[in-house]
DNA sequence: AAATTTTAGTTGCAAATGCAACAAAATGGC
DNA sequence: GCCATTTTGTTGCATTTGCAACTAAAATTT
């Protein structure tokens, strides 16, 4: 069998404790810069759709956005096409910090990266995408409840 | 920029997320699989290279062991030639549970990995022990408290 | 149009996570 | 042999995480 799920997950758990580590000189604290980037770089979006996005609980990421927003880096703003809906925008703060986590994405990147040629690169992302996609599928079957059969 | 780190972020919390659900049916909680099957696979390993192995912080580790030990599921031996030193084995249970573990493991990477011929298969699994080698670099030197200059 | 289902969001737990700060044994100079 | 440093492990916080269970609005079915 080709296992590729252990290294993965080693690979992200490392990095997001770097990130953690790092963040925390600014008053970002764990995880927190996830959901900053995502609503920076899609503005509007609402709070189900994040969670889904990036993977996560949506009561999870409820209370992460709740502190974001405490914390003055984003603002809610109640759509007024839907009632129930609450658009995610960031705020100066939040514009101002996210050239520094960007950086520190780029650079963990090419850390990453090290020692790949070009094409090697661009072929990991492709092949990424793909187990992305793969996996996300199976998390929207489970988290919906559903049983997996194996 | 070639951004992998994302994806490898979506897909880690995706399986995460699985499995967690998936084994809370055994009296395994949140995490502990992945302490469980290294025990397995490298009897007499400490707790401070096991955190080593998956990332994760010693004192995490040291409750995650600590309950399967509660649980049953492993136990600890005092190294007669190294007093500090507490090595880690399965019990019966904990072998009992480990091929469910396993079958899970290789049912999940065989979904992750449909639509990949073997070719890019191996080429992904190459790719990705790179990247975890780099990786694993920063987090040591992170973790030690030493600050990365970018 | 009324009833049902889905979508979006919240709060109450219980548990996991990790930084700080600590203890004790082992190791490495000198 | 003695002292400083490293290794291994623990406990005390504070925070994050996510399943259950719940509202309320929107979309869909009948």
């Amino acid at each position: 069998m080709v296992e590729i799920l252990r290294s993965i997950g080693v690979i992200a758990r490392s990095l997001d404790s770097i990130s953690n580590i790092e963040f925390k000189d600014y008053d970002l604290t764990k995880g927190q810069y996830l959901y900053l980037v995502r609503i920076y770089e899609n503005p509007g979006i609402i709070q189900e759709k994040l969670a889904g996005m990036i993977k996560v609980d949506k009561t999870t990421a409820a209370r992460a956005i709740k502190k974001l927003e405490k914390n003055n880096f984003i603002f809610r703003k109640q759509s007024t096409d839907n009632k129930k809906e609450k658009k995610l925008y960031v705020t100066d703060k939040g514009k101002k910090i996210y050239p520094t986590i960007y950086r520190e994405d780029i650079y963990s990147n090419q850390m990453a990266l090290k020692g790949l040629d070009a094409a090697e690169q661009k072929q990991i992302l492709k092949l990424l995408k793909k187990v992305e996609d793969n996996v996300a599928a199976d998390w929207e079957y489970v988290k919906k409840g559903n049983k997996r059969e194996y």
